[in-house]
DNA sequence: AACGCGGGGTC
DNA sequence: GACCCAGCGTT
C-alpha cells in the first residue's frame, strides 16, 4: 500500500501555488481542468487568468457567445474544448450550478472520467479517482502495471488502484488526487525521475528496475505529411483574416485564408479561397514555406503574398471575414503564416506567377 | 480499439 | 527528432 500520509505531507509542502488552488471553486476547477486537458499547467496559466478576469463567474461565461470564447481560447489548441466549456457553463447555469458528483458531472460536454473525478474531488470533496497522465505513470510504476495504460483494461487497472487509495478517506480526496498528479509532474517524471526524493519510493515496483519502462503505452502513429497554401493580403497595415467554418481541424479559428491538402503550387485553390472571402486575385508571389505539426498532421504550407481586388460575394469555406491588425485571436498556424510574411525573407521572384 | 483534435516544452 | 502533457468524443 502506498504511504498516503507521506504522499499528502509531501504535497502540502511542495504544491505549486496555482491560482485555482488558492480558490478552488467549482467554476475555477472546471475552467482549469478543461484548459489543462493534454496541456501543460504552465501553458494554461495565462489563459486561466484571462478567462477568470473576463468571465468571473460561470454565469458570465454562459452569457458570452461561443465565438468570443473560442477566440479567447486561440493558441491553446484542441478548440472543441472551448466550445464544450461554453456548453458546460450554459448547462450548469440552466440547472442552477455545477452538479457535485462525478457521475453527474460526466454528463456535461467536455467532462470525461478524469475531469469529472477532478472537479468532484477537488471542488466538492467526493472520494473518487482522477486519473490523468501523471497518475497513469505514478501508479503504473508503483504497482508495476504491464498493461498499456492507454488501453481500456490498463486504464481500468490504474483507476482501480487510484480508487483504492480513497477507501477509508484517510486523506482528503482532492488533496490525494492532486498529490498524485503533482508527484508525477515534479518527481515521478517521464524521463529521469528523481526516485531518491520520492515520498512513496518504499514499495515502488519500478524503483527496483528501470522506472522509465513504465507506463507501458501503445505505439502511436506518426503524423501524416500534408501540404497546403496560404495567402497574405495586406491593406493599411492589416491582414485579411477569415474564420474557418465547421468544427474540424481549426474549425472556428481565425487566420489568413489557407487551404490544406493541396499542392504547394495550387494557385487555383488559393484563388478560390480568396474568392470565398470576396476577393479576386491578380497576383500571388511565394514568400515562405512554413511547417506546422499537429498531433495527426505534419503540414508544410507555402505562403504567398497576394494582390487582389474586392469582388464581393462570399463562399462557404469561411464563416466570417475581417481585417486583422496583429494576428491576435488567430490559431498558432495563422500567427505563424502572418509572421512568415513579415519576415525579411527575399521574395522568390523566380517562382512568381501572375494569375 | 482506433481516430480526430493543437500546441508547445523538454531532452 | 521523439515524447508527452491535469483527455474527450466519435466511429
Amino acid at each position: 500500500m502506498i504511504d498516503r500520509a507521506a504522499l499528502a505531507s509531501w504535497y502540502l509542502e511542495h504544491a505549486r501555488a496555482l491560482p485555482w488552488r488558492a480558490e478552488p471553486t467549482p467554476y475555477h476547477v472546471l475552467l482549469s481542468e478543461l484548459m489543462c486537458q493534454q496541456t501543460r499547467v504552465e501553458t494554461a496559466l495565462p489563459y486561466f487568468e484571462r478567462f477568470r478576469a473576463r468571465w468571473p463567474t460561470v454565469a458570465d461565461l454562459a452569457a458570452a457567445s461561443e465565438d468570443e470564447v473560442v477566440e479567447a481560447w486561440a493558441g491553446l489548441g484542441y478548440y472543441s474544448r472551448a466550445r464544450r466549456l461554453h456548453q458546460a457553463a450554459r448547462s450548469a447555469v440552466a440547472r442552477g450550478g455545477l452538479p457535485p458528483t462525478a457521475a453527474e458531472l460526466a454528463d456535461l460536454p467536455g467532462i470525461g472520467p478524469y475531469t469529472a473525478g477532478a472537479i468532484a474531488s477537488i471542488a466538492f470533496g467526493e472520494a473518487v479517482p482522477a486519473v490523468d497522465g501523471n497518475v497513469d505513470r505514478v501508479l503504473a510504476r508503483w504497482h508495476g502495471v504491464e498493461e498499456a495504460v492507454d488501453s481500456p483494461s490498463g486504464k481500468r487497472a490504474i483507476t482501480a488502484h487510484a480508487a483504492a487509495l480513497h477507501a477509508d478517506r484517510a486523506i482528503a480526496p482532492g488533496v490525494l488526487n492532486q498529490a498524485l498528479m503533482e508527484l508525477g509532474a515534479r518527481v515521478c517524471k517521464p524521463r529521469s525521475p528523481t526516485c531518491g526524493t520520492c515520498p512513496i519510493r518504499s514499495g515502488c515496483t519500478a524503483r527496483e528496475g528501470d522506472p522509465s519502462r513504465f507506463p507501458v503505452k501503445r505505439p502511436r502513429k506518426a503524423p501524416v505529411a500534408i501540404t497546403g497554401v496560404a495567402g497574405l493580403l495586406d491593406r493599411d497595415g492589416r491582414t485579411l483574416a477569415v474564420r474557418r467554418a465547421g468544427t474540424g481541424l481549426l474549425g472556428g479559428l481565425w487566420g489568413p485564408p489557407a487551404v490544406l491538402e493541396v499542392d504547394h503550387d495550387d494557385l487555383d485553390a488559393l484563388a478560390r479561397a480568396f474568392a470565398d472571402a470576396g476577393f479576386s486575385v491578380r497576383a500571388a508571389v511565394p514568400v515562405a514555406t512554413v511547417r506546422h505539426v499537429f498531433s495527426h498532421r505534419d503540414l508544410s504550407c507555402r505562403v504567398y503574398r497576394i494582390e487582389a481586388e474586392e469582388a464581393g460575394g462570399r463562399g462557404a469555406a469561411w464563416s466570417d471575414v475581417r481585417w486583422e491588425p496583429h494576428g491576435r485571436g488567430m490559431s498558432s498556424l495563422g500567427r505563424k503564416i502572418v509572421a512568415a510574411g513579415r519576415a525579411d525573407a527575399p521574395l522568390l521572384a523566380a517562382d512568381s506567377r501572375i494569375l
